[in-house]
Formats: structure tokens, C-alpha cells, sequence
DNA sequence: GTCTATAACCAGATAGAC
DNA sequence: GTCTATCTGGTTATAGAC
């Protein structure tokens, strides 16, 4: 799965490689102290100048880059939820294997939640703080990305070789659970991205009744 | 002052038997408002004013009942996780069979997240607001949630019941599957909490393996 | 116990100098 | 583009009448 579509190629960690194409300088630093703020103490309770402090700027110096708080809000949301269906959809692609595309979609995606929890946090959790224009547009990405994990499971249904009795109720489940790693992981903890990737891959494909 | 009330036994919906014995009734009437606001904006978002009208009470008579914004949630985070230890621990124990406890908790607790959604929402997903103090006992009481959800699967393991490579991370999947029912639940969806339950238990019984 | 009124404070956002 | 200074409005919490 070469990564060569318009968002850059990532690295491991959450330094802010995901938003290594976004110029000028400033407004880069702004939304890498955005997501560290927003994911520590949540979108209302971050105040602008907290933001502009850890970009080493003044309060007014973010409104020169974006209109207001939300909007850096939206801008996070946006790039991370592109990023996150794109990652699904591409870990899916690798084989035409249900188990092996199945266990490679919940392996990248778990990894993806740990490595980039504080991201992963702000785009799972503060969706509600959204304006309701910018939240339908997020809901709609959304989609998307169940529409994924739906086709994975269809499709090994139908080769026979998924024992699924609910595809949808089954793909909600899948990635309730991918998602939730964002909520509870803790890089001081005892499993790494790696581990938790590898046994939540083996737990879906349990799930499915892959055989 | 408030809430020092022991659990009542609960009905369904979320309509307020969790504050059920919570006097006086002003104090309760502020509790339930303060669920339903801080599950529609976060805690944050919430103002005092909002829950005092919600309660029909001027903003000065919240303060009569509770010191501050912060005991509000709190008061509600602590009577939540208590009722959530007890319901887990009270469905693991319905049998001698693992397989029919593990099914038992879990479709349990996946009909409380469900049922008790709003109030869920605000246990589950509110907690990083709680002062350092509240914090740490709340996160002990959730240890003891963990610790329930790993006594059924080691119970298991033993019998010869259960297939499972990794307790304590499994055990963690599982909770992380139902408490996750929480944040997509919507009562106007195509399922009811109780086919989530069910549908839950039987994925919770594949992902351990199960014979 | 609840109300009205208000204190004390802090938020988001803007103006204008450099 | 960034800064300092400030405006405006909303926030928690309190005082004192009833």
C-alpha cells in the first residue's frame, strides 16, 4: 500500500507529519498545538490563547490563519478524517483474500488509533463541536468508512468464507472497537501499537467466524 | 447538600430512576438536567445557567445543592460508575457456565450503555473533567471493572472453556466494545438495545473462543 | 430554599501600531 | 505577519431580599 495520494506519506508518532503540507509555517504550528490542546482538555475547554501560547504566538496572531476556534477545529477534523478512510480503503486493497484484507483494514486502522491518538481523539471525540454545516460534512466521510468494512464483510461473506448473521451490526462492532483505542491508549502502557494491531486482527477475524 | 443516596434498583430509559432517591428534589431535578445538558454539549459547553433552567430554577439555586459545576459531575460520574461496577458484576454472576456468564455481562452491559445512553455518555466520556481528586477515584472504580471482565475470561481459560491467547488485552477489547455502544447509540436507529445486546454477546463468545 | 441583582473574572475576537 | 491593547459578552459564584 505505497502512499502517494495528496496528503504526504506518514511516519510513526504524533509529531504532526500529517500536516507537513500545510503552509505558511504558522499555520501548521497552530493546528499541531490545536490537536495537542484539543485532545488533552477537549475543543470548549481549550481557550484561544492556549493554542496561540504552545504555537509561541500571540492570541491575535491566530486569526490571521483562521477565522475562529472551530474552524481550526474543522480543518483538523477534515485532514484526519480523509486521512483515516484513506488508510482503511488502501489496507483493505492489499489481497483478494477476505481474512487477509479483513485482518489488514482492523491491523492499520488499530495502529493508526494508537500511534496518532491525540489526532485520533480530536477527530473521534469533538465532532459535536462542529458547526452543523462543517459536522454534515464530517458525518458523510463518516460513512464512508463504514461503507469500507460493510464491503470487506460482504464480500467474504459471499466467497464463503465469513460466518456473518449481521454485516452491518457486525461492521458498527469492528470499528467501535478500532475507534475506542484512541480513547484508552496510553503509550506508557504495556502493548504497543504493533501488539494491540496484531490481536485486535486476530479478535475480528474470530469475530466473523473467518475460516 | 446531595446524592449520598445508595442505587435504586433501575427501570429502562433515561428517564431519571438512576436519581431516583436523591433528595431533595430540587437536587435531583439538577442532576438529571445536568446529565442531559452535559450529554448534548460536554461539560465544558455547558453552562450553569443551562442546567439551572432546565431544572426550572434560577442560576444562584444550583449552589444550594452543589458547591460547584465540577461536584455536579462528579456526583453523577460516581453514582454512574457504581451502577455500571454493580450491573457487570451482578451479570457475570447469573451462572457457573463462562460462557453464559460472558454472554450474561455483556449483553448486559451493552443494554446499559445503550438504554442509559445520555447518562453513559457523560460517565464514559466526560471523565478528564473531573478534578484530580474526583479523577482518581472514578479511575479506581474503573479498575474494578476491568478487573470483573478479566476474572470471567480467566475463569474460563480454566475450565477449558475459552480460547484466549491474551487475557487482560481481550478483556480490554471487550469493554471497549460495549462502553463504545455509548457513543453511536441513537434510540431512533434500526436497533434496539436489546438486539445490540444480543448481537454483542454473541460476538464477545466468538472473540473468546468459545466451545 | 429560591429569587433578583451583581461582583469578579475570563473567554473569543478585533484594531491599529510596527 | 505579528504584536500589544482592548472591546464585548458570557462565565462561575456570591449577597441579600423574600
Amino acid at each position: 500500500m505505497a502512499a502517494d495520494a495528496a496528503e504526504t506519506t506518514d511516519a510513526g508518532g504524533d509529531g504532526g507529519e500529517t500536516w507537513a503540507d500545510v503552509s505558511p509555517e504558522a499555520a501548521r504550528r497552530l493546528l499541531l498545538a490545536a490537536v495537542d490542546a484539543f485532545a488533552e482538555r477537549g475543543f470548549h475547554a481549550t481557550t484561544t490563547r492556549d493554542i496561540a501560547g504552545r504555537a509561541g504566538m500571540s492570541p491575535a496572531a491566530l486569526y490571521i490563519h483562521f477565522r475562529t476556534k472551530e474552524e481550526l477545529l474543522y480543518q483538523i477534523s477534515r485532514v484526519g478524517h480523509e486521512r483515516s478512510v484513506r488508510i482503511l480503503t488502501e489496507a483493505s486493497e492489499v489481497s483478494e483474500d477476505p481474512a487477509e484484507r479483513l485482518a489488514s483494514a482492523v491491523r492499520t486502522f488499530v495502529r493508526w488509533h494508537a500511534e496518532r491518538h491525540t489526532t485520533a481523539r480530536v477527530v473521534q471525540y469533538e465532532l459535536n463541536a462542529l458547526s452543523p454545516e462543517h459536522h454534515e460534512q464530517i458525518v458523510e466521510l463518516r460513512r464512508r468508512t463504514g461503507a469500507v468494512m460493510r464491503g470487506i464483510l460482504e464480500d467474504g461473506v459471499a466467497a464463503g468464507r465469513f460466518a456473518v448473521p449481521d454485516v452491518p451490526g457486525t461492521a458498527l462492532a469492528l470499528l467501535s472497537l478500532c475507534i475506542d483505542v484512541a480513547r484508552w491508549f496510553n503509550p506508557d502502557g504495556p502493548r504497543s501499537p504493533e501488539q494491540i494491531g496484531e490481536l485486535y486482527a486476530d479478535l475480528a477475524l474470530r469475530m466473523v467466524g473467518a475460516h
